[in-house]
DNA sequence: TTGATAATGATTATTTTTGAACGAAAATAG
DNA sequence: CTATTTTCGTTCAAAAATAATCATTATCAA
């Protein structure tokens, strides 16, 4: 039996009893338990299921399904590790900006119960931060409905009214040139964003590390730290320019 | 069983009971104690549930995610007719306002299609249009959960800096002495989209006619139009302060 | 056939999870 | 207020699961 047969069986098991284990699957579909975890752990990058140890679960059961939760499901496990790490670094009275990347949007189930304000451009994260003990507040100006989030002229302005003690942002890439962007639109508020903070945070997976694409909007000295799973030894020209390097344990 | 599933447990027991404790959890669960106390810990940790000596507690016993539609459920067909009056005021390239009132939330299902701007403070509104072919300006400033509606001197000097065709404007109650409000905030939202809109329209079903409550924060002058299923009759010492009313057909 | 490539399995080292023990802290009873 | 009981956190060890590495097998094209 081969990969796309045993995926079918997989999903199909998932979605009837919400939960998998890796020697019952061995041993039913006829195979080492290194491949069945080898099988889940593929489905898991796919977003398609919930890597549990010695076996899976369904994505989510409980959580609502609404459009905003999906785009944000690949590498979830990969994303979550780094939000933990980044979760850890907040704390009570903190005055936060967040943008509208989706591994930043998955921060916001750690920081639900902290007694913190989060200002930010991203829908998403409004919506999901709606029932919890964070003082919202929204950026305004036209919304931009491809990416859920709210940019323009009236954006910056705003964002230039306050100040946050720390910033937690994405990129499309990073290398020792800086921070890339796929649009200008992305560049400008980030820039804002960073200009107006006092600690600056990249949340960054490994896939975007050393990617050099569109639009080179800033330099490294704009911001202070990169949280991600990559291996440091990639990440060593980084400390030349004084960003602080933290690596998630996924 | 993995924690995935104990966690998936003990939530369902959380929010059912209320409350866990850690003995009665072990022999459930059939874990240690140890055990169970680090799954509290963890679930405590992002903020699912309270940790108490000997158990848990639930974290959310106010659930009111669906206030807001159940609000704007009430007298529907009431309010669907105001704003089927109100849709039709409405033309391509117009600009307009849309406040956070249960009335006008109503009116997004009938501008879906049309080729406006529409800015706005009111997140039920911003979701609601978000499929559609208007373009949403949104309001930027502190969010105000309750109301799920953005508020605040920011967002006042937000609504200045754009003037509006139309707007349409929902209140707690009006008679000949003018506009009423439940409170400060909205008073002041309403006023700041008043005088910045070349034209505005009062949406209001029958219970608000000559209802006098807490804070008379404008006249009748600042309106242009109101938009009601109310019987003419009762409306007559309105049409002296040259405000048009415009009726309803049910 | 032959060589290259991908998939699978086996082995080993590492990590994670779990439970037990024990002193510290907190709650309760007297 | 003190003593007792309960609960908590920490440390340590065992067991399970995982990741990493290497070997084997299967597949496919030249």
């Amino acid at each position: 039996m081969n990969f796309p047969k045993r995926k079918q069986k997989i999903i199909e098991q998932l979605s009837q009893s919400g939960e998998v284990d890796i020697k019952q699957l061995a041993a039913e579909l006829n195979i080492s338990e290194i491949t069945a975890r080898r099988d889940l752990n593929q489905l898991a990058a796919d977003g398609l299921l919930y890597r549990t140890h010695g076996g899976a679960t369904k994505v989510n059961p409980h959580e609502r399904p609404h459009s905003f939760v999906n785009k944000s499901a690949q590498n979830a496990t990969v994303k979550d590790a780094i939000c933990r790490r980044a979760a850890s670094q907040i704390h009570n009275g903190d005055v936060i900006f967040m943008d509208c990347g989706s591994t930043v949007f998955r921060l916001c189930q750690f920081i639900k119960n902290k007694k913190i304000k989060v200002i930010t451009n991203s829908l998403p994260v409004v919506y999901e931060l709606q029932d919890s003990a964070v003082s919202v507040n929204i950026i305004g100006g036209e919304l931009d409905k491809e990416r859920q989030a709210v940019h323009g002229t009236t954006a910056i302005e705003h964002i230039q009214k306050y100040r946050a003690t720390k910033a937690f942002l994405g990129v499309d890439g990073i290398s020792e040139a800086g921070l890339f962007a796929n649009s200008e639109y992305e560049a400008s508020i980030t820039t804002a964003f960073a200009a107006n903070s006092a600690f600056i945070y990249i949340l960054c997976d490994a896939s975007k590390i050393s990617k050099e694409t569109y639009l080179n909007f800033a330099g490294l000295d704009i911001i202070n730290a990169i949280i991600t799973d990559a291996d440091p030894e990639r990440l060593k020209g980084f400390k030349e320019s004084g960003v602080v390097i933290l690596k998630a344990g996924i």
